[in-house]
DNA sequence: AGCACGCCGACT
DNA sequence: GTCGGCGTGCTC
């Protein structure tokens, strides 16, 4: 039996370019301890810096022994990452660009880091709340003093005179002032900070669960032949196609009790937690105590005391968002993702992962199947499914053999001609007060791009622009500021234009708009809108739905948030205000996105007994998208766009690698970008991969960084990863771009 | 990145 | 003499 005397170790102090397994000296006393999965301390490079690092393997021999330093210290006593996490985070090294150490801050919740440095409290949920630590006048006084050198500080007190003691968050959002501002009031002993806390674990379901619920025969078909993959001894994925309110979530039900029954454990994956509220409690009637719940909005507790419900094996189904295709679970038999469309799955920073891909991952490592579902599945996963890669399997029918909703497209070029300036059109209102006459309710929806309000100059079109970013700033109601979504950049308005000292006016479709507009339409009608500014009011989304539904309230007006699982019977009209506004912006996922959006929007029409109907307002009436979205034809829809793909060479026919870089000095940005471009030509000589850009991204100027791109559309193969990864290293290693930084990522939502 | 080493000019 | 400017190079 060897005895071990050199551990590898991934360092959290080296950066991607240096990041590899190191050779670390165990010591006598701590060899007992030292074994692959803890953590553990470290001298690191020529200071000896300490730093973290977790043990990856231990070894009898290194090539580096002349060089070896000795642990300092183990941190855990059990580790913390099984073999199969470890390897998952070296996979992921490899896939997505990012060091083994991002990796597995990723795997492992955020508990973790902040129990080990043990004066921390991880237990309890707690939110940042401020009050004055003066008398009102003295602050009042000083604020006006502040007024001319410190305006934000100044803000801050007098907002806090007249409101008392508020969340600290909300304290800056209302006043525009910046966290340093409140830190110095804070620092000057003006105001005081606490930590209180809030709420624990969510309400978990305690009554008697309910029998499952009963499958009409198509969905008793996909559940068998879903389920006879499950018993395979060697399964694959499999995709379940199923229209709006066709009933995929009983399927759900049926095949995670099948795995429980099993002895094995399920992840079921949702876009997003706020917003299927009732899928949770519908599972939590079905399962009781044996889910568990993980998403980014509970407390680092809460999250944590989730984990290690799977960890130990009490929780037997995880439902939870992205980050929770990690959760712990063992013997896992079943990975379902949950409108597998949605880019929510896709991690903006890095580790830039698909859910999709750790999805795949897992399930190959542990023998489980991945059932993705959606009624507008992504391009590439309906066409795995056409060539035999994935299973296939639909729901056709509605539930109740529903009718499909009756749609009439607008033109609104026509409507403009006709003398309606609106955002309405005629047939829009005509159809709004018909529901209004009979009772029932309507829902116009809002593409969120474009869907802001500026102010902007009647006299000149002067509009206010972000001082550190390319944007326009839009006008938020709640705290009458202009605001930047880049950056959070806010300042008030100006009395006049500050060019010409003309008449400021608001433009743009914002829901406040569409909302003043139908109040002079229909000045009777009580109005819900449904935005983040009115969602932060009412506390949650739910709160607002059950407004609605309750109250009846006759229109309600809202973005994204109105398309995801609301089944109202009593909606019966479907208004989509401008269907092209996400259609024309260059990304090659945009006709994709346009298409699910309406379609999915305009299925929440007509979910009772009455007919549903909707009405699609657009400038481009003839757009084969906007009709096939009308029709609810993912088919033809899928055959046209496949064709587009096939020809731009975009996925599923290649996959799109992007090297950013961004910078504060646009030049040397530009440089580097030229330079990637012509090392990536120098390197590459398949004729079927193709080069693109340098291009700056759509919104070039974020923070005061210049963004620019250039992208790779290629098979991903770990040749063309390697290239992409040499370039990542010698292009920030190098000192020639000291000041620009550069990230690479595989199908970036964003392209 | 982050830190030490080293090589040069300014200064108590 | 020596303090500190930053250019260079390395991280087991």
């Amino acid at each position: 039996m060897f005895k071990p005397k050199v551990a590898k170790i991934a360092v959290s102090a080296a950066t991607y370019w240096l990041d590899k397994p190191y050779d670390y000296l165990i010591p006598e006393n701590l060899s007992a301890d030292v074994k692959a999965g803890v953590r553990v301390t470290v001298p690191f490079s020529r200071g000896n810096r300490r730093s973290e690092g977790i043990v990856l393997g231990v070894s009898d021999h290194s090539d580096y022994e002349s060089q070896l330093k000795p642990i300092e210290a183990v941190l855990d006593s059990e580790p913390v990452l099984s073999i199969e996490q470890l390897q998952l985070a070296l996979w992921m090294h490899d896939r997505f660009f990012c060091t083994v150490y991002d990796a597995i801050k990723t795997i492992l919740p955020a508990g973790f880091w902040f129990k080990a440095d043990g004066a921390r409290k991880v237990k309890d949920k707690t939110v940042e709340m401020i009050e004055l630590a003066v008398d009102a006048e003295d602050a009042y006084l000083i604020s006006q003093n502040k007024r001319r050198k410190a305006p934000q500080q100044a803000s801050l007190l007098e907002l806090l005179c007249s409101t008392g003691r508020v969340l600290a968050v909300e304290a800056l959002h209302f006043t525009g002032a910046s966290r340093q501002s409140l830190k110095a009031l804070i620092n000057a002993e003006l105001v005081r900070s606490e930590q209180e806390e809030t709420f624990r674990r969510p309400e978990v379901f305690s009554g008697k669960l309910k029998p499952l619920p009963e499958l009409n025969a198509e969905q008793q078909s996909a559940f068998e032949g879903i389920n006879e993959l499950m018993t395979g001894n060697k399964p694959e994925a499999a995709l379940l196609f199923g229209v709006t309110g066709s009933g995929k979530t009983a399927v759900y039900v049926h095949l995670i009790s099948n795995a429980i029954v099993k002895g094995k454990t399920a992840l079921l994956l949702v876009p997003e937690i706020a917003l299927t509220p009732q899928m949770i409690s519908t599972f939590s009637g079905y399962f009781g105590d044996e889910i568990a719940v993980l998403h980014s909005s509970l407390s680092v507790g809460e999250r944590y005391d989730e984990w290690k419900r799977v960890k130990n094996g009490a929780a037997k189904l995880v439902i939870g968002t992205r980050s929770a295709i990690f959760a712990p679970n063992e013997n896992l038999g079943l990975i379902i993702i949950d409108e597998e469309q949605e880019d929510s799955y896709k991690s903006e920073n890095s580790p830039r992962y698909h859910a999709r891909d750790i999805a795949k991952y897992r399930c190959a490592k542990s023998n489980a199947l991945l059932l993705l579902g959606s009624a507008t599945p992504e391009l590439e996963t309906r066409y795995c499914a056409q060539t035999g890669k994935y299973n296939f399997f639909s729901l056709s029918k509605r539930y109740n053999e529903l009718k499909l909703p009756e749609v009439s497209i607008v033109d609104m070029k026509r409507e403009i001609r006709n003398g309606n300036a609106g955002n309405i059109s005629t047939k829009l209102q005509d159809e709004l007060a018909e529901n209004i006459k009979n009772g029932e309710q309507s829902i116009l929806f809002l593409n969120r791009r474009g869907a802001n309000k500026l102010i902007s100059c009647g006299d000149c079109g002067y509009v206010y622009k972000c001082p550190n970013c390319s944007v326009s700033l839009t006008y938020h109601s709640s705290n009458g500021r202009l605001m930047c979504h880049y950056c959070g950049y806010s300042r008030r308005v100006d009395g006049k234009c500050p060019d010409c000292g003309g008449i400021l006016t608001y433009i743009g479709a914002g829901t406040q708009l569409i909302e003043e507009e139908i109040h002079q339409l229909f000045p009777e009608a009580d109005v819900l809108r449904m935005d983040i500014d009115t969602v932060k009011a009412a506390g949650t989304h739910e709160a607002l739905l059950e407004k609605f539904e309750k109250e009846k309230i006759p229109i309600m007006i809202g973005t994204q948030m109105v398309t995801k699982g609301l089944n109202f019977e009593n909606v019966t009209l479907i208004g989509v205000i401008s269907a092209d506004q996400s259609l024309y912006c260059g990304d090659y996922r945009s006709g994709e996105r346009t298409f699910s959006l309406i379609t999915q929007v305009v299925g929440r029409s007509g979910r009772g007994k009455k007919q549903g109907r909707a009405v699609i307002q657009t400038f481009t009436p003839d757009n084969e998208i906007i009709k096939q979205a009308a029709k609810q034809d993912y088919d033809s829809f899928y055959c046209s766009e496949l064709e587009l793909r096939r020809l731009q060479l975009t996925p599923p026919f290649a996959d799109i690698i992007s090297i950013t870089a961004s910078g504060t000095n646009e030049d040397a940005v530009m440089r580097c970008s030229v330079d990637i471009r012509n090392i990536l030509l120098a390197s590459i000589k398949d004729e079927y991969v193709r080069i693109l850009g340098p291009a700056p991204l759509s919104v070039v100027k974020v923070n005061n960084r210049y963004r620019y791109r250039v992208s790779i559309s290629c098979k991903a193969d770990k040749q063309i990863r390697e290239i992409v990864s040499a370039i990542l290293i010698k292009c920030n290693s190098s000192g020639k771009y000291k000041s620009v930084s550069i990230f690479a990522d595989n199908n970036p939502s964003d392209q």
